[in-house]
This record gives C-alpha cells, structure tokens and sequence, in this order.
DNA sequence: AAGAATCCCAACCGCAAGTTG
DNA sequence: GCAACTTGCGGTTGGGATTCT
C-alpha cells in the first residue's frame, strides 16, 4: 500500500493545464473512457500523470459539471451534510449533483466557515461558540450600530420592534460574554485565548493596528465590576428579554433576506430605544454584521419547523434561545 | 494610477484504502 | 498473505483576479 508514484516520475508536466491538453484528455474519454488512469496519459498523448489527468477531469472537464455560484440551497445542503459528515466532501457531493468535491471544500474553506465563525457557531461542531472572542462580531457590529444610530432618525412604531429584536440579540450576546469571560477567568488552562488571532484574522474583523490593541482588552475583573458577574463561580446575572420581544416574528426566510435590512437600537438620551434601519450596503465594512446572516442560519435549519435533520444547529431564534430566558 | 492586501480556486501533495498478481 | 500498484480523498498551496489604500 505504498505511496503512488505517478507523480515523482520525471519529465512529465505539472501547472495548469493548456486549451490543447484539456482537448486531448475530452476527446481521449469521450472516445475510450479512462479505464486506467495510469494509462491514460500515454494513450491520449499528454505528458501528464494519470493522477493529474484524472483530477483535471473530474474537477474541471466532466461534461456534467455545474459552473456558477452555489445557489441559496446549495448551500443549505451544504451546511446541513456538513454538520452530519464533516469534511467527507466526496460524500458531500454525491448530494449536490454537478458539484464537486473540490468545488465544494473550497466553497466552505471560503466562505461558509468564515460565515458560520462570524455567526458566533463553531465551524466544526456547529455549535454557538462559548470562548469570549466569538463574540466580538456580534458586539462590535452592535457598537457600530450604536454610532449609527446618533445620526440618523427613525420612525417611532416601525422602530420599537426593531429595537427589541436587536436589543434581544444583544442582551444574548453579552450573557455569553459574560460566561465566557468567566470560564476564561475561572480556568487558566483554557485554550479559547489561544484561537484569538486565527479567528480573527479568519472573520476579518481587526486590522493589524487593531489586533495590537487587543492587549488593552478589559480584564477579567475589570469586567467582574462593570456587570455584576462573580468571576470566582462564574455565576451570570440574569438578563432578561423584553417580553414582547417573543411575541413578534421575525421574518427570516430567504425572501426577506434578500432585501435584507440590517436592525438595530441603542438607548436614546432618555433610556428610551432608538432603532435604525440600516441598508446592507450602508453598513460598515468592519465585519459582515452577523444579524445579517441570521436570516441563513434559520433558513437552513427549522424556521418553519420542517427540517429536522439538522438538531445541531441551533437557530439563535429557536427553542433553546427562548427557554434560556423563560 | 500603482502598489499592497485579500480573495478565490485550480492543482498539487501525501496518506490510506482498495485491487491485483 | 504479501507487496506493488491504483484510486480516492482531504489538506494545502501558488498565483491570477479583484479590491483596497
């Protein structure tokens, strides 16, 4: 069970392939199929391994692949196969007819898994993220909003239910925050600090002067004054929802997403909130505010309660978000 | 306008399982 | 049963394309 050797021999091309290459290997399999692959080369007439003709093939040259941007439901299924299989991407593929593995694992390194990080959700488990910087996202794009919302004004009904959305989102954030600056104060051994860079070089989130402040992040007891929380037991005060918060749908399907708008509020001068609307090309470019994506977390998972293969991913809007703060 | 930074994806690498003689 | 060979797979990388500064 040795290692193939194709590829050390010498003399034979590497690098992208050529319009005639391509040519040759089609004509070659449309003709005689690829019985071996190792034979292949020679018989067609290209100066290539076998394992190379083999992968231009069924990655680029197949007559039935699909080209293109992976659709909104492929990327459900994507999403969905990828929380039960992991990185089978063979496996994966067999369920998107047209795709590739390639395609695919390149699809996810690309922009799902930046996607499920910005969400707060581990891209490997599925689950929400419990280490104190996955949720820096979500609170700096809360922070941005706030300075937002200084400047514009809003219309007052629309606005109210806005804000206890976001102001629900918010609180949900802070919470875990909270818990995670906890454990991270409570065990030193705990590895979340250690993923600091890579996630956040990953999501986009900090420029390099940005990441040098990061040393000036409050303390875990500095943290302990400012919330009430009992860094020692790791003991989080209650937050609680705005009731009519659960009262209100809110929309997350596909269609809604697409004209998405981005909601936020902050307290006015008053204590009273103040909402915005912000259009998706307003936002800041300091992270893809991850409110933005929650319309894909539901709709690939059970908004309308109908899908349940996918129990481990759990919508931030669903059952167990609600029950947290019953 | 130009250089730097980032994104994206085709292609390669190397391991492991399956097949063959 | 064993070793050589073949194939399939997942991880990684190089460099062109695009975006940012």
């Amino acid at each position: 069970m040795g290692r193939s050797p194709c590829c050390d021999e010498k003399g034979l091309k590497k690098g992208p392939w050529t319009p005639e290459e391509d040519q040759k290997l089609t004509e070659y399999i449309q003709k005689h199929g690829y019985g071996s692959w190792r034979a292949l080369p020679k018989l067609a007439g290209l100066n290539r391994c076998g394992k190379s003709c083999r992968l231009r093939w069924t990655n680029y040259l197949r007559p039935d692949i699909k080209r293109g941007k992976f659709t909104q439901e492929e990327e459900q299924t994507i999403l969905r196969l990828h929380s039960v299989l992991g990185n089978k991407w063979s496996a994966i593929a067999k369920h998107l007819p047209g795709r590739t593995d390639n395609e695919i694992k390149n699809f996810w390194n690309t922009h799902l898994k930046k996607k499920l990080i910005q969400m707060g959700f581990d891209p490997m488990t599925h689950q929400p993220r419990t280490d104190f910087f996955a949720a820096l996202p979500q609170l700096i794009a809360l922070a941005n909003l706030r300075q937002l919302a200084e400047q514009r004004p809003w219309d007052d009904h629309a606005a109210k239910l806005q804000a206890e959305a976001v102001q629900a989102a918010k609180l949900q954030y802070l919470q875990s925050l909270l818990q995670s600056a906890a454990s991270i104060a409570t065990s030193p051994s705990s590895s979340s600090i250690n993923t600091i860079p890579s996630d956040l070089e990953q999501i986009g989130l900090l420029s390099p002067p940005q990441m040098s402040s990061l040393s000036s992040l409050p303390s875990p007891r500095l943290l302990e004054s400012i919330s009430g929380l009992d860094i020692v037991t790791g003991q989080v005060p209650d937050i609680q929802m705005p009731s009519s918060f659960f009262e209100q749908h809110i929309s997350m399907d596909a269609n809604h997403n697409a004209d998405y708008t981005a909601k936020g509020s902050v307290e006015g001068d008053n204590g009273t909130p103040k909402t915005l609307l912000l259009s998706e090309n307003s936002l800041p470019p300091l992270t893809d505010l991850p409110i933005s994506n929650l319309g894909d977390a539901c709709s690939i998972s059970s908004c309308d309660g109908s899908n349940s293969q996918f129990p481990s991913w759990p919508v931030l809007f669903d059952e167990p978000f609600l029950s947290e703060f019953e």
